[in-house]
DNA sequence: GTCTATAATCTGATAGAC
DNA sequence: GTCTATCAGATTATAGAC
């Protein structure tokens, strides 16, 4: 086998055990998350694991750094408001916040390990939470680019946003008591903060 | 010694052990709790902890307790909105919300504790979580009395402020990036939802 | 790369002497 | 009520044979 082919078997075993560890952490949580149990699902002895992660919190790391991946993948077009795509920016922000509710809600321990600071002993490395810095400021830039160049009005936005999925999930998991939220949020984000986004359709509609 | 002493002495002893216990969680986390350090605390083995709580989880479950009692303490005041006493319901939803931050703020493994639901394998008794219950049921009678009824509307609420919370407590521990939007933040909820309580003052001002 | 064996340590909880 | 002794189990991680 060549050393090409060798390596990506090895990724593909790795990317195996980072998918069986998300199925683990589904059902028991992330603390729950424990080596035997992980080399058992991929058909290993735990101790095996260590031929392909240094550590457990290495482990941690590339499930950080795959939901990093997956919630910059489903932002692209929110980056693309400024391109002169987006015709409605309302409607853009709208979208955007209905898809980052669902995002954190259909998988709260996603939303735990990428939003939250809670599992113990585990801390990002550079170069993942490089990435998540990263994956912020390309939202920030798409604000700018619809007319919302104050950072302050982005960070109300997060709040606002993490905020509902947070109740959600907390408080009504599965349900949609805050679901049903979003949208009136997202209109009382526009009214206070982007008036110019809401009606610029009815300008000179006037007689 | 009397039995009502000896009653007195051993709750005395239990409060000191809550206190201990919230002392540890403050410098390793919740997690982080384990009986043999809280022992060591108190000055006593781990073992005799069993002769004051039946398990570690009714620890927790006494620390929950005193976190409400303490949340709903402050938060008296709000409930009397509606009795006359608030000439300016604006302002006193402003001072809610700053005294809310605060409150999760200044203690962010408390917050954890009552407002997330991020422990593992802790949950709350049916008393305590009455309790919760109860203090958040006597908001929603305070928002009520003062013309916000709507379930939704106090739902908006709870979320726009624990979403500030969060991300202060996540993203900028000990700084106040997000302290600094609370008041934005009620104004933008009060013009939207509650336009009635911002200007009742000015009515007949005008000549 | 995977295994067995095992180190080293921590955990919550119980039994029983005093 | 507090102690000693101990259970029964978990955990991450390493060493070395194959």
């Amino acid at each position: 086998m060549s050393p090409d082919r060798r390596a990506t078997r090895r990724q593909e075993t790795k990317d195996e055990i980072v998918a069986a560890a998300w199925e683990l952490v589904r059902e028991q949580g992330l603390a729950g998350l424990t080596l035997r149990e992980l080399g058992k699902q991929v058909g290993m002895k735990a101790q095996s694991l260590y031929s392909y992660f240094a550590s457990k919190s290495e482990i941690f790391d590339a499930m950080f750094r795959e939901g990093y991946l997956a919630f910059a993948a489903q932002n692209d077009d929110l980056d693309a408001l400024g391109a002169g795509t987006a015709v409605d920016g309302a409607a853009a922000l709208r979208q955007a916040a209905q898809r980052f509710f669902h995002f954190c809600t259909s998988d709260p321990v996603r939303y735990q390990l990428l939003f939250q600071r809670t599992i113990p002993d585990f801390v990002p490395s550079e170069d993942s939470y490089a990435l998540a810095l990263d994956v912020f400021e390309r939202m920030t830039r798409g604000f700018a680019a619809v007319g919302l160049d104050d950072p302050a009005i982005v960070d109300l936005w997060t709040a606002l946003l993490t905020g509902l999925t947070d109740q959600q999930i907390s408080n009504d998991p599965g349900g949609h008591r805050w679901e049903r939220l979003v949208d009136p949020a997202v209109d009382m984000f526009l009214v206070a903060n982007a008036p110019h986004l809401l009606a610029p359709i009815t300008e000179g509609t006037n007689p």
